[in-house]
RNA sequence: GCCGCCUUAGCUCAGUCGGUAGAGCGAGUCACUCGUAAUGACUAGGUCGUCAGUUCGAUUCUGACAGGCGGCUCCA
């Protein structure tokens, strides 16, 4: 047997290394018991992979993001196979790692109840005590069409391969776009326990799993098309220990904890009346206390980047949205029509067809432009009754919806322009990590209005606009909207979660003579037709305040509090001098409130903490003859004797600088 | 829209193997007037989501509908 040199790279350091022809990978990672898998010349492969001369080799850590993958991967795969140990005439779907964890997809007769996870689960902590091994087999078509023809989902993806743009999402593990692969699950013995078409790698043993928690099954869409039978997918969560599993649940009940329909009743924001509808909200005065706050900062700022506020009805004649191009394209999303003498109308599923109507409501020159339009307009739209969400997916919202009628040539600075507005709104809402993501028309033509000369203009526009602003960009092919392509803001609140939030739109179709046949006088006197830029910046209204309740876990800023200071008296003889400092407070506009109940002070503060309100003035004896207040925070830093004077400078500063407190 | 689960007091939840229900918090009343996250006592509050069916009798079993939750699909 002759020796073979390979390359072993370690952090900042490539290590030769001469070993015998036949030797596995593991056996340069025998020290590390991190590595459970092994990147060779960039292609990841199983430990137990021979290396071959020439050979770079990197050992990769289960908490590496591939090594997560894995461990993620395999565990579906014991999943699987514990699921056709109890239902043995479930059919395997696929089982890919996702974010924080993987799944499983089975055809089964009766769907999975919670019992059966708590089943499966255990059967799965016993194939991992039993240390089976993944070993990986390569095949051909032919012998696995065979080898899995009771595996008809299996059958299906092996016809695919090759054609991975066609496959499911997550089918990619399982068969790739290289060589056809299965693996087997090897008990002590080396005998066949399990196995799965899987293009790997995978974890040396099931030993190696860690730490995982099935977490719930629900129903998908075979090939996520929902025009395919549904499977029993099962969701589960696996990571390198049982502390980092801990943590991760703990960041679960962390997200609940914020929830925006829990807080809302909590904190008596809003709630959705079972008489008025499903995805129907109300807000009580609290949470029209926010919602006013941000309605009436936003409307300022519009008006000061050169916007002019206007108004437009909630329905209107159907032919309206036919001349939009709506009801041909989104006319399921619209409500049905409403007959007034005869007539059919419409409610308004969105706000663009009306402002076209303001801009051709009278000969418009080149000297108009930009003529930025701008409103609070509330649309509704028929959501489908499973997608309704709190406030995120709501039927029934207001957009803060503006449009901008430019010449091509405006279009670029026009949409850097509205690009950075956005972002220093949302900033000052307190959302900072933001990234961009680029909705462009996919190659299903009946979707999409417009040439294609017109569309690769019009995203090229959106595209250059969003490099210069150096934030990170992802493609969302197939994602724009019918008229043209769409960037679209995406944040990132505390916890780390994204959310959708503004969206700017490039649109050629509903100026065009088709259309809306917009026009405005050029400078040498001709006829030309402006370009149209959608945008939204908090996307609604409704959906912000849902996710700045959860940004804030409900503990809103001070300018946005409903209650921003709660005057707490240790006794009832105080009352008198805190409605003085209220007095004072409300002199400057500060929204100040009195407990005045029969509680203990202690009762006082306890309800005004789990209120959020962000200051508590207390007062009793000794600061009644100090003129002076007790001044809490509502993390409990508390000063004493602060004077009332200074007490209000306090409160005022915080909420004219829209700090955070 | 699809699949599954759920719906009992304002909230969170017990409970009734078919004989019309309880607790804690909250609310109201009274007493207490208190120095940094829950003072005490008493009282009120429920056609057990709605409508049908089975039954001598349904909150309990069955069905439909509404609403909610978790996913899938969708999100202009």
């Amino acid at each position: 047997m002759s020796d073979i040199k390979v390359v072993v790279l370690v952090p900042d350091e490539r290590r030769e290394s001469t070993v015998t022809e036949g030797t596995k990978a593991w056996e340069l990672f025998r020290d590390d018991a991190d590595v459970i898998a092994a990147r060779v010349g960039g292609d990841l492969k199983d430990l137990s992979y021979e290396l071959a001369d020439g050979d770079e080799v990197e050992g990769v850590a289960i908490s590496s993001p591939d090594g997560l993958d894995i461990l993620r991967h395999s565990t579906a795969h014991v999943l699987a196979q514990a699921v056709q140990q109890l239902f043995p005439a479930a059919k395997l779907g696929i089982g890919p790692p996702i974010a924080n964890g993987f799944y499983y997809d089975f055809d089964v007769e009766t769907p999975f109840v919670p019992e059966d996870l708590v089943k499966i689960e255990t059967a799965m902590r016993k194939i991992i005590k039993e240390n089976q091994r993944f070993s990986r087999r390569v095949t051909t078509d032919a012998d696995a069409l065979e080898e899995l023809k009771d595996e008809p989902y299996k059958v299906e993806l092996i016809g695919l391969k090759g054609n991975a743009g066609e496959a499911a999402e997550g089918a990619g593990a399982e068969v790739g776009a290289g060589e056809l692969t299965i693996y087997d699950n090897l008990n002590r013995n080396n005998e066949v326990a399990w196995k799965d078409l899987c293009r790997g790698p995978h974890l040396p043993t099931t030993k190696r799993v860690p730490a995982f928690k099935l977490m719930r099954s629900a129903a998908a869409y075979w090939r996520g098309d929902e025009k395919n039978k549904q499977l029993q997918r099962i969701y589960g969560t696996a990571w390198p220990s049982k502390e980092e599993l801990d943590e991760h649940l703990h960041r679960i009940e962390e997200a609940e904890r914020r929830d925006h329909r829990r807080l809302g009743r909590d904190l008596d924001l809003f709630s959705f009346p079972d008489e008025i509808g499903s995805g129907l909200p109300v807000f009580h005065p609290k949470g029209g206390v926010i919602k006013r706050e941000m309605e009436d900062y936003v409307r300022r700022r519009h008006i000061e980047e050169g916007f002019e506020y206007v108004g437009t009805p909630h329905i209107a004649k159907e032919g309206l949205f036919y001349t939009s191009g709506h009801l041909p394209y989104y006319g399921e999303g619209m409500f049905p029509a409403l007959d007034v003498d005869g007539m059919d109308y419409r409610l308004k599923a969105m706000n663009c067809p009306m402002h076209n109507l303001i801009f051709r409501s009278r000969q418009r020159s080149y000297r108009e432009l930009p003529l930025r339009l701008f409103e609070f307009g509330s649309v509704y739209r028929h959501e489908k009754s499973g997608v309704i969400h709190g406030l995120t997916r709501v039927r029934g919202f207001a957009q803060d919806d503006s449009h901008s009628y430019v010449t091509p040539e405006q279009a670029p600075d026009e949409i850097l322009h509205l690009l950075n507005f956005v972002l220093s709104l949302l900033r000052d809402f307190g959302l900072n990590d933001f990234y961009l993501e680029l909705s462009t028309r996919d190659d299903r033509k009946d979707k999409f209005i417009g040439s294609d000369e017109d569309w690769a203009i019009a995203t090229k526009v959106l595209e250059d606009v969003c490099v210069e602003t150096g934030l990170e960009l992802v493609p969302d092919p197939g994602g724009a909207a019918y008229y043209g392509p769409k960037v679209s803001v995406q944040a990132r609140d505390a916890i780390g979660r994204s959310w959708q939030m503004s969206t700017i739109q490039y649109d050629f179709n509903q100026p065009s003579a088709e259309r809306f046949n917009l026009e405005f006088v050029a400078a040498d006197g001709s006829r030309q037709q402006p370009v149209m830029i959608h945008s939204a910046k908090f996307g609604s209204i409704e959906r912000f305040l849902g996710v700045l309740t959860e940004h804030y876990a409900g503990a809103f800023p001070p300018w946005l509090a409903p209650v921003q200071v709660q005057g707490i008296p240790i006794a009832e003889r105080h009352n008198d001098y805190l409605y003085e400092v209220a007095a004072e407070l409300k002199k400057h506009g500060i929204r100040v409130e009195i407990d005045e109940s029969d509680d203990r002070m202690q009762k006082k503060i306890r309800n005004a903490q789990l209120q959020k309100v962000p200051f508590m003035v207390i007062a009793g004896d000794a600061d009644v003859e100090a003129g002076a207040v007790s001044f809490r925070y509502r993390d409990g830093r508390q000063d004493n004797g602060v004077p009332i004077a200074e007490a209000v400078e306090r409160v005022i500063e915080a909420v004219t600088n829209r700090v955070q407190v």
